[in-house]
DNA sequence: CCGATACGCATTTTT
DNA sequence: TGCGTATCGG
């Protein structure tokens, strides 16, 4: 059976087919791109004789290489090869690399990855350090600037030694940036830690400092493809040149139109300019949009069309025309939210459609407040994305903080983050001490706190025995990170700490809600310590642990599709998805586009921003702006966004808020002045709203939730509803445990063509057994899931039949 | 060294 | 407005 089947149309076809030079596939939006490049991966390792191994595949989101890795093993019919694909989002590869070659660019195999809130705390003690004033310094601004130069992949010592940067950066009254810039990479180098940047900026600097390394991967790289080109910067546009100059076999793919994320160094020049770099490269256009009814996609072209800078591209539908984009002008925010929230129950009872069908799009994360209000007013179900997620959470954090210690000791921001929580008397001017005589020595903290009378470090006797348990207590874990799994560790950090004892201290539903996250992380750390042994993978220690969540964001893990909620997200995250209704509100302008867009090009991207709100849609449409709305505690007036006159009136029909509201309208015509005492009647219900919303957006950990997808009644049967931490476990020891509890005649009764019920993976068939003993595996067929390869000894079922 | 109050300051956020 | 951080009194 053939990859290409005739479900292709003829460029989806040659742009998997062509394999032999560089090639830049420009994907409209709902084009069908991710099964392009599915199946050309496919197809280069079935048709092309490629070894898996042999193809690097980035994208930018882990839940986008989850998914392809996922679809491309359905293509296959096979789970084993996919594992070998270099497939995975430029960070974790680019990690993998750097961990493998550690020791060409100064740093540890265990180093550490600073998040954004590490990255902006040091930046804070350095700008404090050198005794800058934090108004002209402030940390997000000096973080952008120093983000800014490793994207352009200049070193800290680049930096200072070019002037130039130094006039730009008087001109902006910050004239220390790049004092900062090398002290804090300084600081980074002496704890032992990278951050997000650095990730890319070291592997450039690895490929084109060592060229027998460049050419290793070279070689091991035989094809590479890109996703989402249009969003990469100009670090990971180098990274890719680096390792394809030669043999030019690579396939980019993105689309230009939808490049959003210039905020965060993405260029689109890269893909505007791709074929200039790589002379001979075909150029395929995915044009025909499966998604959205004509009106949809001619609207959406008709505003794209103003928009200079663009690669020419004619996105077509062959679907219905379909409605009519609707454009609604309300009074206020407030009305703003009931005239949509109306708007969606009368469409659900017309087309009789479910309330995931539904999302409300809008520019900035303060909008989803109003709608919010509305939708639970009227009961109506409904889930905000954004936010905090899992891994940012306080008190995530600072657990993952004391298993950072204890792989990398040294790990700066984490021993600042844990040495006094929970409280045991180390104060801010002992902190401030310990990093002064560390800076002074040119060692880590962790480094003093060994040996602080070498150092000098000067603290009263009280102060330095407490230093010195807790010198005694990390010390203990990193002991103890070496003999035992992570589970183990993660348990014997929240009950040894006094982290248990802080946040079961009392039941506030603040404290509810932090021991449901430390249940559910430990609980994480547990079902990735299982999840590795049943696939016959050993490595469940910190280390490897830590490696992983350290890029991993919650989001990754997809809704699952059994909640039937509307959707609140801003455009940005939107991007990717689909729904049959889409409601884009906060048309007005300063707001959509926003007041920060000043220059032609930030307008542009606005441009760009709207045009991906529009085609999520897949057959609705409807637009709004609010005449009046509150930020900021004022109230503001506004008026219609420019871009709605950038779509063709063709496409766009506008109606009256009176109009669409049914009934009594009178009773929610909102006068602005009314809004202090509308607020106060609400009251009550409001508060009750903070605790449903935090039930409804509760974190869960990507763990617990991507490897147990279905959480549906199967697998209740195994899950007892005692607090995760006391849950009994069978990893318990990371020597080969033996799975005690699986009676032998359970085991003995598995035999291929048996249904099986796996504790998290619900209901599959058994397709093969292979080996004997310890190694014997089975290859399930999980209805959910898709097949798996699970290690008898370890994995958690039973024989249904 | 810790908790409570004032101030100020606000896009978007895949890693 | 509403949150996060800086500063002050105990």
């Amino acid at each position: 059976m053939s990859i290409i089947n005739e479900s292709f149309n003829p460029a989806q076809k040659a742009a998997i087919e062509y394999c032999d030079g560089p090639s830049l596939v420009i994907a409209g939006a709902g084009s069908g791109k991710t099964r392009v490049l599915t199946h050309k991966i496919s197809y280069l390792i079935k048709e092309k004789g490629y070894n898996p191994w042999e193809i690097l595949a980035l994208t930018f989101t882990n839940k986008a290489a989850n998914e392809m890795k996922g679809r491309i093993a359905d293509i296959l019919d096979d789970e084993e090869t996919v594992r070998y694909l270099w497939m995975g989002t430029f960070h974790s590869v680019f990690l993998r690399i750097l961990r493998a070659e550690h020791e060409l660019i100064g740093f540890s195999g265990n180093f550490t990855i600073y998040d954004t809130a590490d990255t902006k705390s040091l930046l804070k003690t350095i700008i404090k350090e050198m005794a800058l004033d934090d108004k002209t310094y402030k940390t997000s601004s000096v973080l952008n600037q120093i983000s800014k130069a490793k994207n352009q992949l200049v070193t800290a010592k680049e930096y200072v030694d070019n002037p130039a940067n130094y006039t730009t950066d008087m001109r902006a009254k910050m004239p220390m940036i790049g004092e900062i810039y090398k002290r804090y990479s300084q600081r980074c180098i002496t704890s032992d830690a990278m951050d997000f940047d650095d990730i890319l900026l070291y592997t450039y600097k690895l490929l084109n400092e060592h060229e027998d390394v460049r050419r290793k991967y070279v070689e091991r790289f035989r094809y590479v493809l890109v996703d989402e080109y249009q969003d990469t910067n100009f670090a990971q546009h180098l990274i890719v040149w680096q390792l394809t100059k030669e043999r030019q076999h690579v396939c980019v793919v993105g689309d230009d139109a939808q490049s959003i994320y210039s905020f965060r160094g993405a260029n689109i020049d890269n893909i505007l300019k791709f074929k200039d770099l790589y002379s001979g490269c075909k150029v395929f256009k995915l044009e025909q949009n499966y998604r959205s009814t004509k009106v949809i996609v001619n609207a959406a072209n008709s505003l794209i069309s103003k928009n200079k800078s663009q690669i020419q591209k004619d996105v077509f539908s062959e679907k219905e025309t379909g409605d009519l984009i609707k454009i609604t002008e309300a009074y206020s925010d407030i009305e703003e939210g009931q005239v949509v929230m109306r708007q969606i129950e009368q469409i659900k009872r017309a087309d009789n459609c479910e309330y995931s069908d539904f999302a409300i799009l809008y520019r900035t994360n303060a909008q989803s407040r109003v709608f919010e209000e509305a939708l639970r007013k009227n009961g109506m179900p409904y889930r905000i994305y954004g936010g905090l997620s899992f891994y940012q959470r306080k008190e995530v954090k600072d657990v993952i903080a004391y298993m950072r210690l204890t792989i990398n000791p040294n790990d700066e921001e984490a021993l600042k983050r844990v040495i006094n929580y929970p409280m045991r008397g180390i104060g801010a001017t002992t902190v401030s001490k310990i990093i002064e005589c560390a800076n002074a020595n040119a060692v880590s903290l962790w480094t003093v706190l060994g040996e602080p009378e070498k150092y000098g470090l000067g603290v009263a006797k009280a102060t330095a025995t407490r230093l010195g348990m807790f010198h005694a207590l990390i010390s203990k874990f990193i002991d103890m990170a070496q003999k035992e799994n992570v589970y183990v560790l993660g348990k014997a950090v929240v009950q040894e700490t006094g982290i248990a004892a802080d946040i079961y201290a009392d039941n506030t539903p603040e404290n509810r809600a932090r021991q449901e996250n430390l249940e559910e992380l430990v609980n994480g750390m547990n079902d990735f310590c299982e999840t590795r042994l049943e696939e016959g993978n050993q490595n469940i220690g910190v280390g490897e642990y830590l490696s992983e969540v350290s890029l991993v964001s919650d989001l990754d893990s997809d809704k699952s599709d059994d909640d039937n909620k509307i959707t609140l997200m801003t455009v940005h995250s939107s991007k990717g998805l689909e729904f049959k209704n889409v409601f884009i509100v906060g048309l007005e302008e300063n707001l959509f586009p926003s007041s920060m867009a000043q220059t032609v090009r930030d307008m542009e991207e606005e441009r760009r921003l709207f045009y991906v709100a529009i085609t999520r849609a897949e057959r609705c449409c409807f637009l709004s702006y609010a005449k009046t709305r509150y930020r900021y505690g004022n109230l503001e007036f506004g008026t219609k966004s420019r871009f709605i006159s950038d779509i063709d009136t063709r496409y766009l029909t506008s109606q009256s808020s009176m109009r669409t509201s049914s009934r009594g309208a009178n009773d929610d015509v909102e006068l602005p002045w009314k809004r202090r005492k509308q607020v106060i009647d609400d009251m009550p219900e409001y508060l009750n709203r903070n605790e449903d919303r935090s039930a409804d957006t509760r974190m869960s950990s990507p763990f617990s939730k991507s490897f147990t997808p279905n959480v549906s009644k199967p697998a209740a049967k195994f899950e007892p509803i005692s607090p995760a931490i006391r849950r009994v476990s069978k990893v318990t020891d990371s020597s080969v445990a033996h799975a005690a509890s699986k009676s032998p005649d359970e085991s003995l009764k598995i035999a291929v063509g048996k249904h099986i019920e796996h504790q998290r993976f619900g209901v599959g068939v058994v397709e093969a057994v292979e080996g004997s003993g310890d190694g014997q595996k089975a290859t399930i067929n999980f209805t959910n899931l898709g097949k798996k390869q699970l290690l008898l000894k370890f994995a958690k079922f039973r024989v249904l039949d």
